[in-house]
Parts: C-alpha cells; structure tokens; sequence
DNA sequence: TGCTTTTGTGACAGATACGTAACAGTTTTA
DNA sequence: TAAAACTGTTACGTATCTGTCACAAAAGCA
C-alpha cells in the first residue's frame, strides 16, 4: 500500500480529455482520481485530499472558477495547488483565475510535457511542508488540520470568521488586501455585505490576537486594505 | 500474521476468477480470504472482519446485491467498504439504482491494475495508516481487536456507532472532522442520515466518555465539526 | 488650525449552530 | 418471547456568531 505516489485529483467533464489527462499522469507516477463535475470533485476532495488538482475552468452547474474559490475559502483545503486549465488565453481571464487562488494557469491546447512539468513544478513547491497545513508567522500559529491557533504558549480563540480571515493573511504575510478582495476570499462569492463589516471583523481578530498581550500584527492600510505585519 | 497487512476478502463463485484476484491481492500484500458464495462471505464477514470486501454482484442464491445490503445495515459491518464487481457497464448504474451501499463499482473485465488502485483508495480512504490495533489519547485506550475501551481503570461501554465514531476520532488526534467526512467514515458513504445526526452520536459519545468522569475530550469546533482533544 | 475622509469600536437584534431530551422503530440479548 | 439496547429524527432551548449602525477617534489635507 505505498503511499508514498503523489495523488492527483483531475476534475473535468468531457470524458475524453479526462483520460487522456488521467493516462498521463498515471503514467508519470501519480496516483490519479476523476471527478466529471464540481461538486463530484468537492465530494472527492474531502473524503480523501489529494496532493494537488487540475482542475477544467469550463464546467456545467459548478464552474472551476467556483470550485477553486469554495477550496481557498476553507482552510484546511487552501494549501491544495490547482492548476487550473483554460480554453481562454486573455490575460483577463488569467489574472481571474489567479486572482481566486488557482497557483497556476495552463491554457488549451496545452502540451503534455509543459502540463506536467507545472503539475511537478507545484508539488515540489508545495510538498515538503505537506505535513499538516501550518502556518506561522511571528509568534503565532495556525493549524488548519486542527483549527488551533496559538499565540506563543497560549491558545486564541477566534470564531470562524476570524479563523478564515487569519489564515488569508498568514497565507501570504505582508500582502495588503482590499476589503473587496478579503470579503470574496473569506466570505465566498455571491454574498452581500457591506464592505464595513470587514472592519468589525478585523477588529474582532485585533482583540483575539492581543488577548494575552502581545503587539497587534495587523497593519491597517489607510485608502487600501488591510495586511499582517 | 503480521496484523498490518490488510485483509481482503474475495467472494466469486467462479473458481478460476476468484483465484486470479486472490493471486493479484495477495501480490499486493494482502491477506486474503475466500468466498464462494453470499451465505459463506456473511458467515466470515461475522468471524473475521475484513477491512474491505471485494464482491461479485452475480451469484447463485444469494447474490452480491443482498450480500451487500446487509452488511451495510449492520452498523458493526457497514464501514467495511464494499467494491462490487459487474459484467457489463449498462449493469453498473443499474445496481447503483438499488442502492446497495457498495462504496465503488468494477466493470469486468477489469484491469488488475485498475481494480487494485481501487482497492488500495477504498482503503486509504477508509482506514489511513493507523492499521495498529490498539489505539491511545490522554488515559483513554481502544483496542480494536477486543472492541474494548478503557478510560483510566475504568472499562467504558459504547454502541457500535459510538465506538467506531471513537476509533476515527483516535486515529489522528486533534484532527478536525466535518459531519460529512465522519458520515463517510462512520456510517458508510452512500447512506442517507441528516447530518445533525452525528451531534446526537457525538453527545451519547461524549455521555460514555465522561461516565466515570474526566474531563470531556471531544472539542466542538463551531461551523466545521468535532475533533479529539 | 479647522475641515473632510477614513477607520475603530461598542451595542444590538437577528440568525445560526450546537446540545440534548424524548420518541418511535429496530435489532440484539437474555 | 419479553426486556434491553441501539438508531435516526425531531423539536426546542441556549450559546455563539453575524452584520449593521452610530458615533468616536485618527489621519490626511489646506
């Protein structure tokens, strides 16, 4: 039973390109999984994470667009890579699909040899500290597997809210976020809220993390956003 | 035998094929036992669990289908993932139809190499690595072997449910489980059971646990689910 | 300095998630 | 065969979280 082959999840619904994909990266080592639809590919990804997703952009009902976008929302799936695969070749449509947390952006047609080499290019990046999503920065740790996050030897306590709201920052420590760009990678899409309300959230995270004493790591952008640190 | 190779058990009425997966599994580095009929598989299904049944859906008497039903209805059995095997493909979405419960389907004829991927993913999916026999957190100790668990001195009495809810929990302490994942693991997958369910049999856990006091293990962690300490 | 814009924050009502007792239907045990 | 144990669902109470508002505070600007 080794498990030691990387596992590939391969989200996409026409049959055909499905195995063509599947036949490839099989035959390049990885332990493959299949998925036709979005929410087949939620279903698969939670029962048993793979290491890293191609996932097909165009897709009836649950587009790839929205499936990366629920999978960046959860912390404990948002060090997944994805690899998202695009008939579209607009720079637009490319910066999106980044923008919504994809980690890399192949365009059909696309070569076997290229999308392989993304596909190892994003395990090798991503592999080593595959061991339980943990983030860390300073003195403070998030633990996704476990949904602990600690702050020196204590334990914080923080709503779900503000646990997804700290994992975004932690994911890339110094990065300013706009309210607009928090509010869809911690809220998800179609959702309407006033865009203040992210400010109350802050400020709740504020008080968590200085709880027990300690700096508050949270840098207000004055006209931009927020970022940690 | 070394307890950690996984057992699988093969029912086929057919002579020849039933040896050519035994064969391939024990290959694999199964243990492997066989069946050749329904009443035989139930029979050492009750004597010796399996950790997966590979199961062919014709048979004389009792066929796969029944055999498949009733292990999924016994709580004690219904983890055991079942891989159903079918002569034709139109066959497949037939018995899906019928609800059996089995966990995936096989077309024949298979590929040996396909059939045991499959395999190997229902037991990665089912049971991770954890294959030792004797579990332990803080003063709480599982025995798998003798379905037996202990709380300091103190011998606790568990329902099925609870007790296989427990040995999840057990396997990866700290680890958060959604409802969704523990229905999967605990009950089996394609059963139907409200998801508010698992926070009834999470409380009559809880109940079992503190019988003789301690403190409760089990931490709710609001909007994702329940995880061990 | 005064004026404008942006951000911080306490309060609050409504929404939501969770714990649990009760219950009816089964299965298992004695 | 009767009693005991177990399962899944429901309903209801409660704790916690959510989003919005109002106003205070701070930051920029002239």
């Amino acid at each position: 039973m080794s498990a030691d082959q990387p596992r590939v999840l391969v989200v996409e619904d026409e049959p055909a390109q499905r195995e063509v994909l599947a036949y490839n990266l099989e035959a390049e080592g990885f332990a493959v999984s299949r998925a036709q639809n979005g929410d087949e590919a939620l279903l698969l990804v939670d029962e048993d994470m793979p290491d890293i997703i191609v996932l097909d952009w165009m897709m009836p009902n649950l587009s790839g667009i929205e499936v990366c976008r629920r999978l960046k929302i959860k912390p404990e799936t948002r060090g997944i890579p994805v690899i998202m695969l695009s008939a579209r070749s607009e720079e637009v449509d490319k910066v999106r699909g980044l923008e919504t947390g994809a980690d890399d952006y192949v365009v059909k047609p696309y070569s076997v040899i290229e999308l392989m080499a993304r596909v190892r290019s994003q395990l090798r990046r991503v592999r080593p500290s595959t061991v339980g999503q943990r983030l860390e920065f300073d003195d403070i740790v998030l633990d996704a597997e476990s949904h602990k996050v600690t702050r020196g030897a204590d334990e914080l306590k923080l709503g779900p809210t503000e646990f997804r709201l700290l994992s975004t920052f932690m994911e890339k420590p110094g990065r300013v976020w706009s309210r607009e760009q928090l509010l869809d990678r911690v809220w998800g899409r179609d959702i309407y809220v006033d865009t203040r309300t992210v400010d109350v959230h802050i400020g709740r995270l504020r008080k968590a993390l200085t709880y027990f004493g300690g700096a508050d790591p949270v840098r207000t952008v004055r006209g931009a956003g927020y970022a940690l640190g």
